[in-house]
RNA sequence: GCGCCUGUAGCUCAGUUGGAUAGAGCAACGGACUUCUAAUCCGUAGGUCCAAGGGUCGAAUCCUUGCAGGCGCGCCA
């Protein structure tokens, strides 16, 4: 939290404790002080509603509540010019503008680690996302959970988590023998032979592709050789050069991950088998018309779910339960899932089967990222993935760019579909937000290179000494000092909420407030006092603005 | 039929533990470049927060019902 706003709700926290002990009610700590910028001025720097939250326990007006806490409020240094009552009773706090040079000196002391807290203390967080089944390219909607999970990650690691990133590769099943037989048909075609290619089979132009390099290093070799014998090998040649291309195209992406889980190793290392012996032995486990099935709806599932068949396989949710014990055994002490929406049927019985496994709901965190909704110049873009008609991600980031794809991914909830239009999304115009935040670090840049070039230098190694400071009395400069000391606390609302999109918000809104101010006034000036403390002030949101965009794995151009 | 998600300005969307007069971008209209980058700025206009009830000092936010759209409902993955 930023030192202002603790400072201020310490002596709140001081205040009201005098209050309840009075009352004796409601333990403090049981109490959350909310601190808000208020939208108007009139309304002060800060405004609390405290007073108001309190009525229903204490019993009382909220006005009596304010007038208490104002009593008892201590002063605080001359932190505030003044602080008063207003409205129903909130409780408005106008700070002397020295105050917000605390700020700056934070930031500039060391920039990288501004924002940076230990929300998560060091537990072992692990981020699973994409986890696309690697039968065939990712496409646009992957980009998306990618963006995300990698986004989320970054904050998780930038508020004191231990953070792994891991892709879960679906490579069993039957899927897989599906991509083996493509491949084989494809590769009969290729040598002449007439075969009949079934519908429901991965028909993309990328099998051909393949089918044509399996050609080139095999020859014919396989042509007279049964399905049954090749198949093994035709699927594992698919597999693997699909998800080679898969590594490439995240990596073109600026995504990498700590781990990729094969859910081939499951299998072999018998992994299933004794989860479903561990459900068993608790009791969560029965035999039912030839099937063994999962008790989930004792912890809130719709029905009971299956996870080994009657034929004796087991089932894609028995290999989950099997892959999230795993996870829980490598000690990781909450695990997020980044899923499709179009899984959300899945997500109760994933939550009961962590339960089951003696973990709390909560240990598990599910995010559902929505779909995307390709469009070229406002017309829906056809996609079917069975005809193989899609547009990749690879594709997509050729063509609009890896730092458009990402802040336009992110800047939109999660849980909210997305409509992605590839002409806005590669106009390099004011329709492009992530411009419009670029832009401004290279205009900051460019006022250090005139700055350079004229023989102006700015020392921050002892910035704690600055007196110059307290030259930055302009509204706007406050508001700029403000805004920049909230950005700690929206790392740590991203972090509790596993939601990205405030970041993107923020430096919209921040970057908003430097172009006005840029407009208006004049960094590099005649009076040397004043331009070293607007230089300052330009480092410091120079600075934010590239931790920000760090964060969200969009570059900070220095020159546009 | 059941479940989940969504419904806020012409369009795309923020509004996260219920707070003061509901915001932003785009589109529309009118202005600002001999200055540190005009990919910018300033101004104007734009609203039944899907609807109806409920509860609260106070609701876009919580509860109930309805309507509309998306997605999902397999011993597939």
């Amino acid at each position: 939290m930023t030192p202002l706003r603790s400072r201020i709700i310490g002596l709140l926290h001081d205040a009201i404790k005098v209050l309840l002990y009075g009352h004796g009610q409601l333990p403090t700590n049981e109490l959350s002080i909310e601190l808000d910028i208020p939208k108007v001025p009139e309304h002060g720097d800060y405004a609390t509603n405290i007073a108001l939250s309190l009525t229903r326990h204490l019993k009382r007006k909220p006005l009596e509540i304010a007038r208490e806490i104002l009593k008892n409020l201590k002063d605080g240094n001359g932190l505030f010019q003044k602080v008063e009552i207003a409205g129903p009773g909130f409780i408005n706090f106008f700070v002397n503008p020295h105050a917000w040079h605390a700020t700056l000196v934070e930031i500039l002391r060391d920039p990288g680690a501004y924002g940076r807290q230990d929300i998560g203390r060091g537990r072992k967080v692990q981020v699973e996302f994409v986890s696309a089944n690697p039968t065939g390219p990712l496409h646009i909607g992957h980009g998306r959970g990618a963006a995300t999970g990698d986004v989320i990650a970054n904050i998780l690691q930038a508020c004191g988590f231990d953070v792994q990133r891991e892709y879960y590769i679906n490579d069993a099943g039957n899927q897989m023998d599906t991509l083996g037989r493509s491949l084989y048909y494809r590769y009969l075609q290729i040598l002449g032979q007439p075969v009949e290619f079934p519908d429901n089979h991965y028909q993309g132009q990328y099998m051909l592709d393949l089918a044509r390099d399996l050609h080139k290093e095999v020859g014919s070799r396989y042509q007279d050789i049964s399905l049954d014998e090749v198949l093994d090998l035709f699927t594992r040649f698919a597999g693997d050069r699909i998800l080679a291309e898969i590594r490439e195209d995240l990596h073109a992406f600026g995504v990498h991950f700590d781990a990729w889980f094969s859910e081939r190793s499951l299998h072999e290392q018998n992994a299933i088998a004794r989860t479903i012996e561990e459900l068993k032995a608790a009791g969560h486990v029965y035999e039912h018309d030839g099937a063994t099935w999962f008790r989930s709806t004792a912890f809130g599932d719709e029905k009971d779910r299956v996870v080994i068949r009657a034929n004796g396989m087991s089932t894609y949710f028995a290999a989950d339960l099997a892959y999230h014990r795993n996870k829980f055994e490598r000690g990781f002490h909450t695990l997020v899932d980044i899923w499709g929406a179009d899984h959300h049927g899945y997500v109760e019985r994933m939550l009961a089967g962590v339960q089951a496994l003696g973990r709390e709901r909560s240990d598990l965190r599910i995010i559902l990222v929505q779909l995307v909704n390709l469009l070229r110049g406002g017309v829906p873009v056809a996609m079917s993935t069975r005809a193989g008609e899609f547009v990749t991600l690879k594709e997509v980031v050729d063509e609009v760019g890896r730092d458009a794809a990402r802040f336009l991914f992110l800047t939109r909830r999660s849980d909210s579909p997305l409509d992605f239009d590839l002409e806005v999304a590669k106009m390099q115009s004011n329709d492009n937000p992530v411009y419009y935040v670029q832009y401004a670090h290279a205009r900051l840049c460019s006022i250090f290179e005139v700055a350079r070039e004229r023989g102006i230098h700015l020392d921050l190694s002892s910035v704690e000494s600055l007196t110059s400071l307290h030259r930055l009395t302009l509204p706007r400069e406050v508001d700029l000092m403000k805004m920049l000391g909230e950005y700690p606390d929206v790392l740590a609302n991203c972090s509790r909420s596993l939601e990205a999109h405030f970041i993107p918000y923020y430096l919209h809104e921040l970057v908003s407030l430097f172009h006005s101010y840029y407009n208006q006034n004049r960094v590099l000036g005649d009076d040397p006092e004043l331009t070293e403390a607007r230089l300052c002030l330009a480092a410091a949101i120079r600075e934010v603005i590239k931790n920000a965009l760090e964060l969200l794995g969009v570059t900070a151009p220095e020159r546009m």
